[in-house]
DNA sequence: TGCTATTTGTACGTATGTATC
DNA sequence: CGATACATACGTACAAATAGC
């Protein structure tokens, strides 16, 4: 027994050694946003490597959203501020290459969206009820005249709750698989025929959500935000699935 | 009123054409897993671009984890299977510059381990009930011996639930925020002094959850596991948001 | 085993379009 | 408008690694 226990060697590529650094430089906050890197040929440099190899570590930290560059941009990269913008890129790729079902997608939005709701309840401030209410009236003014304010409405209100909920990754990966959900069906729910009265009824469920938030009832305001979720989405779910996201219902 | 509206132009790079060809070509299925991109010179050709182009491209097809490219490769870029990786990276690089907390973080596991755990106490097959019986099994003969194996034992339950509550989404996502909590405060976790109090508990509270699954109770199944997991980590996070973390529990 | 052909990884030079001053 | 510095893109060259013989 025992010896020294060796690792497998990984060779490690240039770019990545310059990803690296920088990376940890954005991350640890040394980096700030809007702050600028160094050129590529100051980066070269600097890292000692060839135009390329900087070029290609660009590429890799753009694609995560750390940075961007500019043709005949006198500066360097420009240092990014965080953008959700990576995730959103992941998760529909995901859900592309994993076939996640629209059903899936949904229930996944009803379970963050709920204990969203939920923790909302507890710490919600005045200002963020107000907010809250703000955004239902918004929605109650474009309904049946502007789609895109409608949807804008109800972006701004379950962000307003997320918010309220104190928890910023349940926000933002509500917010992300949203986005997701919305661009899969957005020509089906605009062509719903019952789109007035559809829209009248989430309406309708908002403001029963805010009362209960008011009313700093949790429980209650949860089943009623997935109870909302469930009747506005159910019609774009084969039954299956359907009856799956009836499981979060009771 | 009227004529044409236009839309502000943007430039597209060159890569990002090659980029988003291949994507599609991926994603659509009309490239599976396993197979070869073309080498780097055909590429060059096929698209009329610069070999440097050509491989900016790939970088960016590797870091969305789509690809893979070894040197000496007699054939071109490998693609490869989906795995979140891409999606667990743009989460820890979101952990970081978002500055979560670990608060926040075990507050959206508690949601959607608990969700994942009330499906699957609708949905779960004799055989998944075995398998997380197993899984707590491999938990009990590693407690006090084997930390590495106790890890992989709680992984392997938490993963068999998942399976079995029939959401993909819901069970990468736990993964994928379980393994950055771990790596955040895996040192103190072992460093703990009533370390072998914790992982008897945390047995026997999987043994409840997996009682309750059986019984098909999921409202009592999602918060047992949310107390099972309040209980583990609790220790480690400070006592404000500690207290947002009971909001989970009534 | 060694050899060879091919491919990727990296370096370097150059031309061009663009943003800033 | 010109000068400057930058990113973009192309092309060539060579080293290192791999597969197949």
């Amino acid at each position: 027994m025992g010896g020294p226990r060796f690792e497998p060697v990984r060779t490690v590529r240039a770019y990545e050694r310059v990803v690296e650094q920088v990376e940890e430089a954005i991350e640890s906050g040394a980096l700030s946003p809007g702050e600028r890197l160094p050129s590529e040929r100051e980066l070269m440099v600097q890292f000692s490597v060839s135009r390329s190899t900087v070029r290609e570590a660009l590429r890799v930290l753009q694609a995560r959203g750390l940075v961007r560059s500019r043709p005949g941009d006198p500066n360097g990269a420009e240092v990014l501020p965080f953008s959700p913008a990576a995730l959103h890129k992941s998760m529909t790729t995901l859900a592309r290459v994993a076939e996640l079902s629209l059903g899936e997608l949904v229930q996944f939005r009803m379970v963050l969206d709920g204990a969203a709701v939920l923790l909302a309840a507890r710490l919600r401030t005045e200002e963020q009820l107000a907010e809250m209410g703000a955004a239902v009236a918004a929605m109650r003014a474009a309904a049946g005249t502007d789609e895109e304010a409608f949807g804008a409405a109800d972006v701004a209100f379950h962000d307003a709750v997320a918010r309220a909920g104190g928890n910023k990754l349940i926000q933002i990966c509500t917010d992300v698989v949203r986005s997701i959900v919305v661009k899969l069906i957005a020509d089906r729910i605009a062509a719903a025929p019952d789109r007035e009265e559809l829209m009248r009824r989430s309406i309708r469920h908002h403001e029963e959500v805010i009362a209960a938030i008011r009313a700093g009832d949790g429980p209650l305001a949860a089943r009623l935000s997935r109870k909302a979720m469930y009747d506005y989405y159910a019609g774009y779910v084969g039954e299956g699935e359907r009856s799956a996201l009836r499981a979060l219902l009771e």
